[in-house]
DNA sequence: GTTTTTCTGTTGCAAAAGCAACAAAAACTT
DNA sequence: AAGTTTTTGTTGCTTTTGCAACAGAAAAAC
C-alpha cells in the first residue's frame, strides 16, 4: 500500500482538535446514518461494530460493508445511482466521529491540525477503501457458492495470519455478505468439512492445507 | 458528484505539458499492462477501449472494468491481494498516458501545470473510481440473471438518457462482465423478450415501460 | 471476395442454488 | 432463572443456472 499514514495513531491524537467534529453514541441496531447524495458525510467509527446494508423490492438484504473501530464510511465514498436507500446500522453499541467532506476540502477556520492531516492523506484513505471494493468485488464475481465461501476464508486467514480465525459476523450475515442463500451456504459448509477442506468450531474456522 | 474537475478538457490541453508523461500505442488484442503491487501505475486511456481481466484456475474469464477515452487506470487503483493476475488487454487500437503515481504526489522537477492539476484533482478521480465500483457491486449483488441484465440496462439507459441504447461490448463479454454463463444469459435475454420487458436488436436494446 | 475466426442463438441434460419450513442451540432480556 | 428472540443446522422439493455441443450469422483477416 502506498499509504504512510496511520489511521489510528491520527484518530486518537487529533480526534478533538477541531471544533466542528461532532461525536455521538449509537446503541445496537440504531441507525447511524443513510446514504444520501449530497450529504457528503464523512464518518469514523471510533467503537463498537456496523453494517452498511441495503434491502431490494424483494427483500433481500445485502450487507455492502462491514466496519469495525477505525473503519471511516459516508456517503461520499458512495455517490448513488440507486433506488434502493442505504443504511449503516449499529450491530453493537458505537461511537462515531462525523464531518463534512466540504469541511475536509476547505479546512476550518482555526486551521487546527486535524484537518491538515486528514485533507492530506484522503487520498489514501481513499484508495485504501477502493482496495476493500476490489476484493469484494472479487469474491462476488466467483461462479459458486463454494467458491465465495473459500475465497473469503483465505482472505481472513490471509489478514490474520493464521489458518484458524474468527468470522467478524453471524453466518446469517456472512450469506447476506456473500449474497447467497443462507441454507445453501449451510449445505456448502457441511460439504467443505466433509471433504476435509475446513474445520469449523460455531463462528471460528480452521482452513486445513494440503 | 463533488467534482467540477473537466477530466476531458485536462487531459487534451495538458496531455504533452510534461516531460515524465509517455504516450504509446497499442494494437487490438495486445497487453497494455498487467497489474503488479507496487508499480505505481497510472494510466489514461486516450482513445480506443480496453478491459481490465482476470482468468481464475478454472478458466473462467472476468471482465473486471471496461474502459472507454478518457477513462483512467493502474494498478494504483486496485491493490492486489490476489494471487491472480490481471491484464489490460486492448479490444480496439489505444493510445494511452503513462504516469507513476509517485511522479504525481511530489510533483516533477518543472513543477509543469499537468502535475499540478493532476495532483490536485486526484481525490476527484479516485472517488470516481469508487462510484464505479460501487455500481458494479450492486449489480454482482443481484441474485438472479435476470435482475443483473435488468439492473445493467437500467444504468445503460440512465446515462444514455434514453430507454434505447447499444452495449459497449459484445453479449459473450457481457457475461464476463457481469459473472454468468453466456447460454444462460442468452435464454435470459429472450424470455425478457417475451415478457416483453425488453425489445432486441443485436446489441441495441431498449427497455419498456410499464 | 473468399476463408477463417468470433459471436449469436438454441437446446437437452446435469448440477447448483434457492425456497420453505422446522427443531435445536445459543444469545439476549427482564 | 425463565421466557423471548435470534442464530444455527437440516432437509425435501423446485427453480435457476451452468455445461456442452452445435449451427448459422456476422465480422475480421487475408
Amino acid at each position: 500500500m502506498i499509504t504512510d499514514f496511520n489511521k489510528e495513531t491520527f484518530i486518537k491524537n487529533f480526534e478533538h482538535s477541531c471544533e466542528k467534529v461532532q461525536k455521538k453514541h449509537f446503541k445496537k441496531n440504531e441507525i447511524i446514518t443513510s446514504y444520501i447524495a449530497k450529504r457528503e458525510q464523512f464518518c469514523i467509527l471510533l467503537s463498537g461494530s456496523a453494517d452498511l446494508v441495503r434491502y431490494d423490492f424483494n427483500g433481500n438484504k445485502t450487507i455492502v460493508e462491514h466496519f469495525s473501530s477505525n473503519d471511516i464510511f459516508g456517503e461520499v465514498f458512495y455517490v448513488v445511482s440507486t433506488n434502493n436507500e442505504l443504511f449503516v446500522e449499529a450491530k453493537k453499541n458505537c461511537d462515531v466521529l462525523f464531518y463534512t467532506y466540504n469541511d475536509i476540502k476547505t479546512q476550518c477556520k482555526s486551521n487546527c491540525a486535524f484537518h491538515n492531516i486528514l485533507s492530506e492523506a484522503l487520498p489514501e484513505l481513499i484508495l485504501s477503501k477502493v482496495t476493500d471494493l476490489n476484493m469484494r468485488l472479487e469474491l462476488l464475481t466467483k461462479r459458486s457458492i463454494r467458491e465465495k465461501l473459500i475465497g473469503y476464508f483465505s482472505l481472513l486467514s490471509a489478514r490474520s495470519f493464521s489458518k484458524t480465525f474468527t468470522l467478524p459476523f453471524s453466518l446469517t450475515d456472512l450469506a447476506d455478505y456473500l449474497s447467497i442463500d443462507r441454507s445453501a451456504m449451510m449445505r456448502e459448509l457441511k460439504l467443505l468439512k466433509d471433504d476435509r477442506i475446513i474445520e469449523k468450531k460455531g463462528n471460528t474456522i480452521t482452513l486445513i492445507s494440503h
